[in-house]
DNA sequence: ATGGTCGTTGGACGA
């Protein structure tokens, strides 16, 4: 069993960098997100042409997340937003696929330290903490995956001292990823991987990817169970030298059934 | 070089 993450920053551009990417990697589940698509809008046909079924929740302009999945596995218990969180923005997507429960999040950017938008991260993060604890609690076999606008340690960063202290690294931004895993889960990438250099965002501009200028802010998140069958997770930088690609590329794991 | 480039828009704003 294969599941991936993609921040595609805009489906409808994204879609056939999308297509093209399913076809080649087969996953079971894809989590997308920012495809700044309102609902009515959602490509379901195009995909489901191409052998795919999606449940979404967009809105317009921003945000905005979905789940593939191949017919057959019916997305159960779907769950749209944080619970108990009063927010519009549409930044979370979860659902049941046989035993796995799969939680998309689309965590906020925050802008800059010290910012409104960083304080209504970090207090985004503090209700994600609670629901996820309630989901550990449900769902033995869970993976909570998406952009976690996060770089969780230093070897996550291109240039440390750079961004030392700047948002996506900040100490407090760092310590709300940490407690999220003191819940039970666990980094899939490094299961497997221990050196620097991995990245999985590069900035549009000066040239960031050519020159692996990046940082490691999207994620796969596995609980304790889930992380017994899990045998390998990596980050697929081909799709960001494509043409007309997405700043993010996608990440996956692979699990034994 | 204190910017750079995208996407959504239809002038900025968010990332």
């Amino acid at each position: 069993m294969m599941i991936a993450t993609w921040n595609v920053n805009s489906l409808k551009v994204r879609l056939p960098h999308v297509l093209d990417w399913l076809a080649d990697k087969a996953p079971d589940l894809l989590a997308l997100q920012e495809t700044k698509i309102q609902d009515e809008n959602f490509p379901a046909a195009e995909l489901a042409a191409a052998g795919w079924q999606a449940v979404y929740s967009g809105q317009k302009t921003y945000n905005g997340v979905a789940i593939l999945s191949r017919p057959g596995a019916e997305p159960r218990d779907v769950v749209v937003d944080l619970p108990g969180f009063d927010d519009h923005q549409r930044r979370v997507l979860a659902a049941t696929y046989g035993d796995l429960r799969l939680v998309n999040l689309y965590v906020p950017n925050g802008s800059e330290v010290g910012s409104d938008k960083y304080a209504y991260k970090l207090q985004w993060l503090e209700h994600l903490r609670r629901w996820l604890a309630e989901e550990l609690a449900a769902h033995p076999l869970l993976a909570v995956v998406g952009d976690f606008n996060v770089a969780p340690e230093d070897r996550d960063v291109h240039d440390p001292e750079a961004w030392a202290g700047s948002v996506l690294v900040s100490p407090a931004e760092r310590a709300a990823f940490r407690e999220i895993l003191a819940l039970g889960l666990h980094d899939a990438f490094r299961l497997f991987e221990q050196e620097g250099g991995h990245y999985s965002w590069w900035d549009y501009r000066a040239a960031a990817f050519r020159r692996n200028r990046g940082l490691r802010i999207d994620h796969i998140l596995v609980s304790d169970a889930l992380r017994a069958r899990c045998r390998a997770c990596a980050i697929d930088t081909a799709p960001r030298g494509w043409e007309r690609p997405s700043d993010h590329a996608p990440v996956y794991a692979v699990f034994e059934d």
